[in-house]
DNA sequence: AAAGCTATTATTAGCTT
DNA sequence: TAAGCTAATAATAGCTT
């Protein structure tokens, strides 16, 4: 745990595997020590090393033997329960290791789709064609994008009923109300006047929400979204399964991810 | 080890114990395994805890039994001499704590000393009475710089005689060949002339010594004694010792430590 | 209680002496 | 070979969830 990342394995080099076994033996004792004074519990340590004759033994042999005897006279199938050998290291360690991954590429996913998220909208505020963008992504970046902005548009339209609500319960003036019912209401108050202008039936929520969004950044700070898109997000192979996985949201939520709907 | 120093007792506060013991069972437990990987030996650990009416134990029962076994078949005294129990292991922690505590003493009283150096010659150099200046000093304090002026001045009387003796054995000028033979030994020639200047019989080697170094700094790069002073630094608490410790300083070498030593 | 997070402390790998 | 030194990695104490 020095200078390097060591691997876990047998070390080959003759001076280098007694200089690290010397150290280490030290270590584990004092560890056990430790755990025996910080929680006044039984414990022994024996390691036998490198050709010596005879190992080493903490805290002392007749409590060993005391230690490992109890634990003997358990029945064997309790003794399993409890036992850790090296398979069931090895195990957990993958196992871990594997959730690292899977986090790790979740998160890479997310951050990709925002980028995306935001290269499709500078495509439209600057007249460019969005569909010429996004032609070209692979399935499932638009998978993941078109999830992505269906969570952003839906938390917009929450904060939207939200206000609604809020203003239709207020006698005074709406724009008041507005104004002063959070920071993301007054946002949007300011640059679109009352809010009921953005609800209005010529235009999808999603739609609304794409102006507001063109408009401004403070869409990140309105909601973390963090559910879990184990599904969406892994990689799928066959193309049968891709397009079952795609279908609930190309055709029944997301017809604009399709190359032949109309965007402009 | 973390967020804050542990300090090595029993862990009072139940909720924190159990937790403690678990994470630091599992950490010793992970340990174990990597000898074992790493060095290929035979070891084993069992942890009772916490009122679990069983322990843990690695890599496998059977296994533990046969390392105990192999170790309780030794004779008694071959196991006491490789036995490290909680009583060694704090003696052991104790004796480097102590050692730490000494370096650093000792560490501290050389650089005080190496203070008060720099302030005698600044006295000196500002024409005033340096006695005046090292007259409150404690009787340890004038000791250790008695001593460290003296090991200065000897590292630069030793300079002085390898560049005499260079000089005598190089045929052409003298000024040349010190200029040339090393860092030092320029410094010398270029703010004092030849370097026979130095040794003139007038003056003594140390009053040489001060005055060279009241000009320049450079005496610092001369050399690093690193010599053990066990005995000079450490604290003295009768009179008697006292007088016996300083008698070699005082009065063979060092008299201008004396009050009635007339410095200037 | 248990699992997860990170600021800190502890351990140690590769060197140097 | 062994002992000592750091720059790095690993373990974990005190929190939060």
């Amino acid at each position: 745990m020095a200078r390097k990342k060591v691997s876990l394995a047998w070390i080959a080099n003759d001076s280098t595997r007694r200089a690290t076994f010397k150290k280490r033996r030290k270590g584990l004792m004092k560890k056990a020590s430790e755990l025996a004074t910080l929680c006044d519990v039984r414990t022994c340590v024996v390691v036998y090393g490198l050709g010596e004759a005879q190992g080493k033994v903490w805290p002392s042999p007749a409590e060993a033997a005391r230690v490992l005897a109890r634990f003997k006279s358990m029945p064997e199938m309790e003794q399993c329960k409890k036992m850790m050998n090296q398979e069931g290291f090895l195990r957990q360690r993958v196992a871990k290791a594997q959730e690292q991954l899977r986090k790790q590429e979740r998160e890479n996913r997310e951050l990709e789709t925002t980028l995306l998220m935001y290269d499709g909208l500078n495509s439209v505020a600057e007249g460019v064609g969005a569909v010429g963008r996004l032609r070209d992504l692979a399935i499932e970046d638009a998978t993941s994008l078109a999830w992505m902005v269906e969570m952003k548009a839906k938390a917009v339209q929450e904060r939207i009923d939200i206000l609604k609500a809020q203003m239709h319960h207020t006698a005074s003036a709406a724009a008041t109300a507005a104004a002063s019912s959070s920071h993301a209401a007054a946002v949007i108050q300011q640059h679109q006047g009352p809010a009921d202008a953005l609800v209005a039936k010529d235009k999808t929520p999603l739609e609304a929400a794409m102006e507001a969004l063109q408009r401004q950044n403070w869409f990140m700070e309105v909601m973390n979204p963090s559910i879990d898109n184990n599904v969406l997000f892994g990689s799928v192979s066959a193309q049968a399964e891709e397009m079952m996985l795609m279908q609930p949201y190309i055709d029944t939520t997301m017809p604009w991810l399709d190359p032949y709907f109309p965007l402009n």
